[in-house]
RNA sequence: GCCCCAAUAGCCCAACCGGCAGAGGCAGACGACUUAAAAUCGUCACAGUCAGGGUUCGAAUCCCUGUUGGGGCACCA
């Protein structure tokens, strides 16, 4: 193929050595000024499974616009990389080729790394940085240890989501509503085992109202989902005695004003305190809870939470008494109420809340009710089956009688503040963070079980506890971790004295690795603390973080709080990662998500091969709004291909010099040009990058008339519009943008220039079209000066010959006048 | 069931504070170049904005109702 034809084998060939051996993006912080303007963009890092796919095309193509346009603004940026390298994927291949998940994971970094490099994304590549690392995982155990000191780590004995296909726990995040693991797909089950957790519920609260300051730099949707996952509800506790026994019973409620309505308690069936007390009741009684617990164990999460099942539940034989009342309320177990919210027990008001007078009606319990509207045809919620849930005067509740509902709670939380007998209460869905994983390919937590059941943190000079080697080792998921099967590495000497002690063999969730990472990029190699103190304050916060959606709770919501662990600790000023945040879409086929099992999958080697990195890149960005889908059939990478010919091609055809002033240059190619500068601005930082290429592609068109029939290929205004295409075309398309800025006669490197200042003086038109209306229609048009008065605009309308013919004698009632453009004549 | 978002040309998508529905692309038709084709260059056509109602001099844009599609939540006391 000719030089003076777009070929993009012989670019990428060309290019690709260049930026390797020069490393233009690379950031060197000695060399940074102090005063220098950063940009911290992060794009959210790959996990390797396998090479890159079309959803890592999408990602870092977006993420490198970013990335590249804010260096076009002049700041220094950096644009870090690096993999999430450690998980079940690796284990599981591992396991099935009895390799060392070592060697699986680090020749698919190998070949990411190689395909990631071809696709030409402005990467920092001194940085890089795989979270399976000794080097990395020493810093997740120092973070472990310093949670661990500050009691926000901790073990504890629960009920735990089970993965039976990988044979590990999971988050809570991890566990899909339909209650299946988000990992293996398996169906999840409940397990009681002992396990570490992170306390995220004590930053409950900053967790949800931090959210208020991502207000429109996040997507309101990521934020609707962080709110309901942490899920506040505010209300009171109430503790009720029972009957023939010194202990109280605990509830939460949300309209303590409705206590007086209680006519039954209950307890969830899986919490001690159903087994507690049934234990005093009488044998059959025992038998038929025993039997009732079992059944609903064996119910899956989606049997459980349909909410239109029958009602189900046992008596328990026991009685609660009303706090405020002194009445006998019999308490029961049912599985309507849930064991880890709350206190796993309630107080159920029937006549005012669905779930309890479905149960009262299947029991044929009393329903009482106290908040009565206006109206007259309220129904008796026994007889209709619909509780009374508005707002109401409250009748039937002695001191609260008559008033509103948000009086009558404050009321009587005083009143039960004042017995001793409850308090204002709120409580969260959040729970905490279950971390431990018996799996092998994590990193070991870094603590020593004592003989006398002591848990002692492994002194930091000690860090890393190094995974052991394979060699030996059953990696097979067995329910407990790999790691206890290796004798020589799991005893230890108890530090405190030198007596026999175990590791801990459990590791940690890989949302561990990937919660403080966008830290260590600052100083990814500094062997000597996790991060950088001078650095973090330097870069961090991430200004723009760029990734799926498909992380809107689990990572982003543990990275949020771990940024806030790490403030509280002293090492952040800030404690909130990531300034904004884009998700894009996903890139499908034919309407469906791509998968091995359909067969429709486009594979991102392939379109590279076929049509280029630059084409590929060019047309994720130009497909449609970042954050929508991208269908692979709606798109067209040939069409990319083109224009970016096209483009390239009218940096061959300049003629004038380089250096040459384009003042003087064809007036109307130079507004052209100037308007989309000063545009371009807006158009990224509000990700609308199709707009801008859509742009880009009309001045290109523009640059083409130019040449081929206007002033020619020696117009100054063709060398500035050329040079400008280049600049923009570096963030999409940076081989052919790289390669024009060559060809005009530039010193390399297109990516670290910047954009030329639009200037306003060549924006204004000599004449623009106004245009008149009557009633609304379009009836005449006129060419005016862009500075035209309203008092003029309107007498130019009503004099047109056109106006005054169709106006005949009638006469107008309004004129409405919108200087330049736009007259309507209102009759 | 509840909440949120969307719907513009055959297709993907633009349209600022309400002011001529079109920036760009794909697909299409025609023409130039060519022995021919590809490539390239040029020209053209195509919708009245999901439906119905309202506000307004004026609505794709604001409000209401509905339809369709997408997403989130859902026995959380």
């Amino acid at each position: 193929m000719e030089e003076n034809e777009y070929d993009f084998r012989r670019l990428e060939a060309k290019w690709a050595p260049i930026w390797e051996s020069e490393r233009p993006f690379d950031v060197n912080d000695s060399e940074v000024a102090a005063d220098a303007p950063r940009k911290y963009i992060l794009d959210m890092f790959p996990y390797p499974s396998g090479d890159l796919h079309m959803g890592h095309a999408e990602v870092y193509a977006l993420g490198d616009v970013l990335a590249r346009y804010w260096r076009l603004r002049g700041h220094t940026v950096l644009h870090p990389i690096g993999w999430d390298s450690f998980g079940l994927p690796a284990e599981n291949a591992a396991i099935k080729r009895g390799v060392d998940p070592r060697e699986w994971t680090y020749d698919n970094i190998a070949q990411q790394r190689a395909s990631m490099k071809r696709y030409a994304a402005s990467f920092d590549w001194s940085r890089v940085l795989h979270t399976s690392d000794p080097e990395y995982y020493k810093w997740n155990q120092w973070l472990f240890l310093q949670m661990f000191d500050k009691g926000l780590a901790y073990r504890k004995d629960s009920w735990v989501n089970w993965d039976p296909v990988d044979q590990t726990v999971l988050a809570n995040e991890q566990v899909l509503p339909d209650g299946t693991s988000e990992r293996s797909g398996a169906m999840v089950v409940k397990k009681k085992l002992t396990q570490w957790y992170f306390r995220i519920t004590d930053y409950a609260e900053r967790l949800l109202n931090d959210l208020d300051r991502l207000e429109g730099a996040w997507p309101a949707k990521v934020l609707t989902m962080q709110r309901n996952w942490i899920g506040k509800s505010v209300g009171a506790e109430v503790a009720f005695a029972i009957e023939g026994s010194d202990r109280t019973i605990p509830v939460f409620t949300t309209r303590p004003d409705t206590l007086f309505g209680a006519t039954f308690m209950v307890v969830a069936p899986d919490a001690d305190l159903a087994s507690e007390l049934v234990s005093e009741a009488d044998a059959a009684t025992r038998l038929e809870f025993q039997n009732y617990l079992t059944d609903v164990q064996k119910k899956t999460e989606i049997e459980r939470q349909d909410a239109t099942r029958e009602k189900t539940g046992v008596f328990l034989g026991r009685y609660a008494i009303n706090p405020v009342n002194g009445e006998r309320l019999p308490i029961y177990a049912a599985d309507y109420v849930l064991a880890d919210y709350g206190f796993g027990a309630i107080m159920a008001v029937p006549a005012h809340d669905q779930r309890d007078l479905d149960f009262a009606r299947t029991f044929g319990l009393p329903v009482r009710v106290v908040v009565q509207p206006a109206g007259d045809d309220i129904v008796d919620p026994a007889e209709s089956g619909t509780p009374i849930t508005g707002d109401g005067p409250h009748v039937n509740s002695g001191p609260l009688d008559g008033l509103n509902k948000a009086d009558a709670i404050a009321a009587m939380i005083e009143v039960l503040e004042a017995n001793g007998t409850g308090s204002a209460k709120t409580t969260y869905r959040l729970r905490d963070w279950l971390i431990s994983r018996q799996r092998f390919w994590g990193t070991p937590i870094p603590i020593i079980h004592g003989a006398d059941g002591a848990e002692i943190p492994v002194p930091e000079a000690d860090l890393p506890v190094l995974l052991p080697s394979t060699e030996g080792l059953d990696l097979k998921p067995k329910g407990s971790s790999p790691l206890g099967g290796a004798t020589e590495w799991v005893s230890v000497a108890d530090p405190r004295d030198g007596s026999p002690a175990l590791r801990d063999a459990d590791t940690m969730d890989t949302f561990v690795d990937s919660s403080w990472y966008f830290l260590r990029f600052l100083s990814a190699n500094d062997p000597t603390k996790a991060f950088d103190v001078e650095a973090v304050r330097q870069w961090a916060p991430v200004d723009q973080y760029v990734g799926g959606v498909e992380h809107a709770i689990l990572h982003l919501l543990y990275a949020r709080f771990i940024t806030k662990v790490l403030h509280d600790l002293g090492y952040l000023d800030f404690d909130e990662p990531f300034e904004s945040l884009l998700n894009q879409g996903m890139v499908i086929l034919d309407g469906a998500k791509m998968s091995k099992s359909k067969g429709n999958i486009v594979f991102f080697g392939d379109e590279i091969d076929k049509f280029g990195v630059d084409a590929v890149r060019l047309t994720m960005a130009f497909a449609g709004p970042p954050e929508d889908d991208i269908d692979w059939a709606d798109v067209s990478v040939t069409g990319s291909h083109k224009f970016l010919a096209r483009a390239w091609r009218v940096a061959h055809d300049v003629a004038s010099a380089a250096g040459t002033n384009p003042a003087g240059g064809s007036a109307g190619l130079r507004r052209v040009t100037h308007r989309f500068l000063a545009d371009v601005n807006g158009l990224v930082e509000s990700y609308k990058f199709n707009v801008v290429i859509a742009r880009l592609m009309d001045l290109v068109n523009h640059v083409r008339k130019e040449i081929d029939s206007g002033a020619g290929a020696a117009d100054p205004a063709v060398r500035e519009a050329a040079e400008v295409v280049a600049l923009a075309l570096s963030m999409f398309a940076p081989h052919a943008a790289e390669d024009m800025w060559e060809v005009l006669g530039h010193e390399r490197f297109v990516g670290l220039q910047t954009f030329p200042v639009s200037d306003p003086s060549l924006l204004t038109e000599t004449s623009v079209v106004a245009i008149v209306q009557i009633n609304g229609k379009v009836k005449e048009r006129l060419e005016v000066s862009p500075d035209i008065s309203d008092e003029d605009l309107r007498a130019a309308a009503l004099a047109a010959p056109a106006i005054v013919s169709a106006l005949a004698d009638a006469s107008p009632k309004t004129v409405i006048v919108k200087a330049p453009k736009f007259v309507n004549i209102v009759l």
